[in-house]
DNA sequence: TTCGATACTTACATTATTGTAAGTATAAGA
DNA sequence: TCTTATACTTACAATAATGTAAGTATCGAA
């Protein structure tokens, strides 16, 4: 069933190693770390593993640079999403969602060792003073009273916990409800948490 | 080290399997369903593995009957806590966090294959019941407007993503943020986030 | 006190997974 | 075309996990 070995592919070392990486992250976004073995991973590229760990030394160094790469691409993406002002809520949660961050980072912090170093969440308080500052521009706009830096850093932390939350029990809770459509569910109750968020 | 083999203790089969889940449970917490490692639960309670095989047949039955007792206890908790109107919110976010039921429910949901048919989700429509119950009393004994019982029904599932998602991920937040005490900070955020849903 | 059920142990089988050794073959440069 | 670096393969070693077989010892009851 495995198509003969016409003729063995030999990559450059940098896509190959891309496409290892593409194929273990899909396995860890679906599974968690434990579910990244080298075999599978292999199989789904149709090589060996030992070609994984002749491109990467060890499933810990391919781990390593999964966790980097898995973080780079989160931190992209709230950046991007959180410069547009206009329907970030949504931006953020398709990035959590539908990339399977939200899935990504809950695994790390689950395992206990994520990528702490690694990542620079600093990011965040970055993300907090550009929305604080659009807050109290639209209060004043508005002629009600400004927000305090505190309340945006909960309105900051609120938005995070609960996309986060959504975006793991999102589908559960449609269920639970007995609802069906999951997908719909969602996005009224985005709509509703971020009229709730800026009103 | 370990102490001598003074004289083999045999429990009562009841109490061994009682031992062993609380000593897998805690594994099963602290490091997810791939944590439970027979020989690992053995080592805590200082028997042999096959012990635990004996009690439970396998580790998959093991894990089930893990998996039927942690969602009857957060289910138990959850009502017990939802029943008692005044600080309801703090019992709720103690349950998840505290006892461990927010990382037991995210292992599940992420690893796919939760308790989804062992759990009676439908409690939680019982508690939106009570809650929006109360929520209309509280609007006509101030005078304002009875809130729709779809807004509660976000209300409530605003509560649910949030404290989850504050109790996987809060003292990532707090870290974050430059603060140090992530208690002091998770109790002001639930303080506000309170005071934000009732209000 | 004896006897039977069974909670538990030791030793071993099985399997899955990571890692190593050694060789093969392909791309690219001289 | 010859050569060299290296991307990759096959075969195997090492380890760690679950599960099994067979026996031992303890508790409770007759």
């Amino acid at each position: 069933m495995s198509q003969k070995s016409q003729k063995r592919r030999r990559l450059p070392a940098a896509e190959a190693q891309e496409r290892i990486l593409k194929a273990a992250g899909k396995r860890l976004a679906e599974g968690g770390p434990d579910a990244v073995r080298l075999q599978d991973v292999a199989q789904d590229l149709g090589i060996s593993h030992p070609a994984i760990l002749h491109h990467f030394g060890s499933r810990d160094q391919l781990m390593a640079q999964l966790e980097a790469r898995g973080m780079r691409a989160l931190q992209e993406d709230l950046l991007a999403a959180s410069g547009t002002a206009e329907d970030s809520l949504a931006r953020v949660a398709q990035t959590l969602g539908d990339e399977g961050h939200a899935r990504l980072l809950a695994w790390w912090v689950l395992h206990g060792e994520g990528p702490e170093e690694a990542t620079d969440w600093g990011m965040l308080q970055d993300i907090a003073r550009g929305i604080h500052e659009r807050r109290v521009e639209a209060s004043t706009a508005a002629g009600t009273a400004a927000p305090s830096e505190e309340d945006t850093t909960w309105v900051v932390r609120l938005a995070a916990v609960a996309l986060f939350g959504e975006a793991l029990l999102g589908d559960i809770l449609t269920k639970s409800a007995g609802l069906d459509d999951p997908e719909d569910a969602s996005r009224r109750f985005r709509a509703w948490l971020a009229e709730r968020l800026i009103g």
